[in-house]
Formats: C-alpha cells, structure tokens, sequence
DNA sequence: CATAATATGGCATACGTATACGCAAGTGCA
DNA sequence: TGCACTTGCGTATACGTATGCCATATTATG
C-alpha cells in the first residue's frame, strides 16, 4: 500500500512554531475564548501556511461528535434499478446546500426498507443523526422508527406530520394541498374526481392528500365516490395500470388527481393510449412537480412542495434535536402549478 | 446538551465477556487470520448480543483509512438554485450502490468549481479519496486538477478520457458516440446536421461528440459546416437560446444533435415556438437520456451512457488509486435509444 | 498596599481502536 | 529428544485531538 511517511502536519507541528503548547492550538483553532486574539491570529497564520487541517477523525474520537449527518433514501422494494424518486434526489440539493451552510458533513445511503440500517450509524459514531427520506408502506417503517426512537437515535423525517409522534417530523400540509387541488379542479367546473394513489395508512401522505380532496367535495356538496378512488404508489408503472383499470371499469370521471407526479405521468399514457383528449375529457394534475412534470404533453399541473425550506427545516430539526433533545414538528406550505393538463378550453 | 454517561459497549467489554485481550476482539471482528474460529465466534455472538459495532473515529484514527470516500459535484455557476444536472444524479444512485457493495461510505457535497475543495477532504483524513462529477469549463477545472495531483490526494474523475492524464479518468466513448449519432441521423437521409454544443477545449466531452459527428459526416462525403455549429452549455436555456440564434440566421438544417438532453429540451420548445415540425421538418436527437427524454413530444432519441458500469468504474478506479496508486483510465460505451424526435415519417 | 478576580495558557489525560512485537504451546521432522 | 516453525493470543503503545484542572500573570477592588 503507499502509505508514505505522512509528513501531514499536526497540531502539535503548529504549536511548536507558534511557541505555544498543542491544546492552545487546538483552542485557537476552535474559537475558544480563552486564547487571546493576537496568539489565535498567529497560529491561523502558521496553520494557513503549512496547509493543516484538523483531523477529523481524531477530533470526532475526542469530542464525540461527528458534525457528520446521515441521510437515508428508502426504497419500498429495490427493483434492482437505479432509479431513484426525483422528487427525493430534489430535496438532495436543499439538504447539502444546508449541511453545507452549518458546517456539517453528509453522508448518504440507500436502504431497502426491510434491513436493518437503523443501527449501523449512530452507534458507530458515523453520525450524530439521521434524515430519513422515502415513501414506503408505512406500517413497515413505523416499526424500524420505533427501534430508533428506542435506541435513542436522533433523525428527523419527511412524511406526514399528522400520524404519531414517532421522532421528529418535517412534511407538506398535504392535507391543505388535498383541498387546494380539489378547489382547483372545482373552480374548472369538473365534478367527477378520481384520485390516483393508496390513501390509506400504509400511505399516510396520500391519504391526507385524499383527505383534503374529499372535504372540498363535500364542502361543494359532492359525495366522495369510492369507485373514484383507486390504489396506486408511486411509479410510473402503477399510474399506468391504475388508469387503465379505471377507464376499463367505465366509471365516468372528468378529472384526476395523482399523488404523485410520477403516477400521474403514468395515468396520462394510459388515457392517451385510449384516445381520451387532456384536459379536454379529462383534466389531470400530480403532485411533487418534478422536472419532467413540465416536459409532458401537454404539461403536467400539479402541487410545488418548498423543497428549499424542506431541507432547511429537515437539517435545523435534527440540529435542534442533537443539541437539546427539543424538536417540533414542521409543516410546509405547498403552492399550486397550473399547467395546460389542467387548463381551461381556451388555453393553447 | 444531551450527553448521557454513554453506555454504549467498547472493545474492552466485549474483550472482557469473551474472557480474551481487547485486540483480540479486535482482530477478530476484522477477521484477521490470527484468531481461532471458536474464539472469532465467540466474540462475534458477545458482540452481537451487546449490540455492539466499531467505533468508526477510532478505527480511522488508528488505521488511517476512513474507508470514506468522497462524492463532489459541481456546478459551474452555482444559480443560486438547487437544480442539479440530472445525469450526475442518476449517476448517484449507481455510485451509491457500489459503495455499499464495498463497505464504503459515501460522504457527499457540491461545489463551485472556482471554491477550495481540494483541500479538504483528504487532508482532514475524512475520505480516502474523491469521485468528481460535474460539467465546467475544463481550463478551470484543470488548474485544480493538478492541485489535486501536486497533493498526491487520489480521485477519479467523470469526463473525456483521451485529454491530458490528470488523475484517473472514466467516461463515455463520446467519439464513438457522435458516430453512431451522425449514422444514425445520416440513415434518415438527413445531411445538414447542426450540433448545439460548446464543442472547444473549454468543453472536452462535447468536442468530442462533435468530432465524432464530422467524422462520420466526412466518410459520408459531406463537410461539417461551420454555421452549423452553435455553442451552448449544458442547460434548457442555453439550448434554446442556441436554437433561436440557428433560427434566426436562416441557415438551412435538417437535423440536430445536442450536446446534452438538457440542450436538446430547450431547442426542442425553441423549434416548437417556431412552427418547425419534429422530426419532420428537422430531426432533433440528445444525450444522456434523462428522465425527461421519455416524456417530451415527441420523445427525445437520445444516446445512453451505461451509468450502471460507470459507478462501477469509477469506485473502482478510486479504490485502486487508493491501494496500489494504479489507475488505468477506462472508456465505456454507448448506446443508441432511438424514439420519435428522429423516427421516420412512417413512424407515428 | 493587600486581596480577589480575570485572563491566558500549560499539563495531564482520555477518546476507542489497530498493530508491532514477544511469548507460550503445539506441530513436524530428523 | 532437540530444533525450527507455526498458531493463537497478550502487552504495550500510537493514532491526533479536546478538555478538566491548575499555575502564572494581569488587572481590578477595597
């Protein structure tokens, strides 16, 4: 192996020139205030010069802190693709740009959601806490977060801030975008609308999305049709089929909501593929807005999550957390994409 | 802060239940040859029963491997918005994949090309090595390449293999690429091939896919055409600026090969805005093959780089680098997806 | 002027592991 | 039986930093 020497500096190697012993070193270095600014000064210059840095491994043994963060992707069932949900690999940007801004590393990893991942990283000191991403049944990963919660593990969330306090939780008021679509949808003078995606409590961000669909119908006097409610997680796949089996059931239906961007890309294959004309017949939207949600044709209307303060609130919670035990939960505010899949008859 | 006493197992517990020394424990948790089966046993069933995993900071202190490698994406002008280019994100989860494969820890972070990065990660003996990835003017790129190369720091680059040996290097076959590209377009009958692209020494990859092209165009008797070729970096707006200015100078064209798939989706709304039929009136055809490519109208036809081997190569070559200081560059191929932006007239 | 309170920085040590070295017991061979 | 060699493990120590505690110098306070 070349391994060389290693003529590294070390801060003993900087104490030595700067005259002064190796903790002041250290304590300049850290901002103690304990070392007068004319000695810290010094010793920035002298470690400047021969281009230390402190190691970090022998700094996170000592002081046991990592100021290094996990971030967690699950996959429901890894299809040995590589694929990976773009709305996460969007929230990936925020949360570096975060990490970043606060001085932390961050290290990621994908996990099926059956292993067993909630052990390797806390108790090995990788890292100080854990952001866990990804949809996936529920019911499944509520057991994984209750060992963590046991374990004592800081991590923080994204899902539906409704449910159970299991840990601290960030999340879109899906709730609120539920209402805000189905007033969408309302205000265009549509009536009959299914929505696309499993809104029970495998899923909990669908159902709450569901959830507020329904009570702007009811609001407007409309009963929820059961027959308009069809599974779906997220894949492109499972938009395809559940729209097919909708339009194969022949329930008559002038509007879809997807729970998701990828599904409802998936359902406008299947409604093009049966010549149904969008917006026209129907008028479809998804949620996530996703890149390619703009690409599609026509493009895609559909429900912006605030993937900046996401990934702000997702670092600052589990901050707050390591540090004192203290985190609230957090919802977002979402916003509304109007796209001609949605748009009136006179829109190109 | 919420420090408890820490009651968490060491080496010397376990050493201490198993009745043997704490190196013991040690080498047989990392299989060390010079360790009994009944004993290695023995430990491990101590070790799992208490729950109990290495230290991560400690072994990296003692060992002087981290077993950490670093994953760096840059942008080459950081707008401030938190789009990456989506290539190097699918790119991520194949990376992600093999380091799991491999035991290693993925610690990743995005750069400003122009920033300090270089100095950080190995230095700090936070990562054994770097993965870069990121589009950027080379020349630029370059100067802290040889940074990089003057520490003796070990990485791998994604980028165009057949320039200066600056590290260790894995790529496309991007030549080979802008042949079957210009075949193919070639095989349609089309002869005035325009290429969106900053094809310069600024931009190794796309000069390579256009040289690619021109030789193909010059086996086919047909001089590339200076007029048709316009620069444009790898970004929507860049492709459809590029494809207004092509416009607007009224040189005749019937095809397009974009640098990117990003170019290629802006000069596909450019051509759009401008009455041109796709792919009748001009074929259009990217690279990369995005998500987004599937989902355009028509469909993109587009060149698919193997990401799959690419992570692959990549961990790989850094792992080399890392033990043996041997790294030899390694070239991938390419594969043509071709749909409806280049399909013949019969094609719907 | 005496005493107390700061400011500054040194000394000793701990964080938890991995490895060079040595030692004892066991094995093979003559 | 004697010797070289291997196996299996303990002893001692190093990796590089951060921090509790103490000593000295400095200043404030009465």
């Amino acid at each position: 192996m070349g391994r060389k020497p290693s003529n590294r500096p070390t801060s003993f190697d900087i104490a030595y020139r700067a005259g002064v012993s190796q903790p002041t070193v250290s304590r300049a270095l850290r901002g103690s205030k304990s070392v007068s600014a004319a000695t810290r000064e010094r010793i920035e210059a002298i470690a400047r010069e021969l281009n230390y840095s402190v190691d970090k491994n022998a700094s996170s043994l000592r002081s046991q802190r990592s100021n290094t963060i996990a971030l967690l992707f699950f996959e429901e069932q890894t299809p040995d693709d590589l694929k990976i949900n773009p709305f996460f690999l969007a929230m990936l940007g925020s949360i570096t740009r975060q990490c970043a801004n606060r001085g932390l590393d961050l290290l990621i990893s994908f996990q099926k959601l059956e292993d067993d991942w909630h052990v390797r990283y806390q108790d090995s000191h990788r890292a100080d806490g854990l952001i866990l991403l990804g949809y996936g049944d529920y019911t499944l990963y509520k057991s994984r977060l209750e060992q963590l919660v046991g374990q004592g593990t800081h991590f923080v969330r994204w899902g539906s801030v409704s449910d159970d306090n299991l840990g601290a939780t960030v999340g879109s008021d899906n709730v609120g975008a539920g209402r805000m679509a189905g007033e969408h949808l309302l205000s265009l003078g549509r009536r009959r609308i299914a929505f696309l995606g499993q809104a029970d409590e495998h899923y909990p961000e669908f159902a709450d999305r569901y959830r507020g669909l329904c009570e702007t119908l009811e609001a407007a006097g409309i009963a929820p049709d059961p027959a308009l409610l069809r599974d779906a997680i997220s894949h492109e796949e499972m938009g395809f089929s559940a729209m097919q089996g909708l339009l194969a059931e022949g329930v008559a239906f002038d509007a879809v909501f997807a729970g998701s961007d990828l599904i409802a890309v998936g359902a406008m294959r299947a409604l093009a593929a049966a010549g149904v004309s969008i917006p026209d017949d129907v008028a479809i939207m998804g949620f996530d807005d996703i890149p390619a949600a703009s690409m599609t044709s026509p493009p895609l209307t559909t429900v912006m999550q605030d993937l900046k303060r996401a990934g702000e609130r997702l670092v600052e919670s589990l901050i707050a957390q390591i540090e004192d035990s203290d985190a609230p939960p957090s919802t977002l505010d979402t916003q509304l994409v109007v796209r001609r899949s949605t748009a009136g008859q006179t829109a190109g």
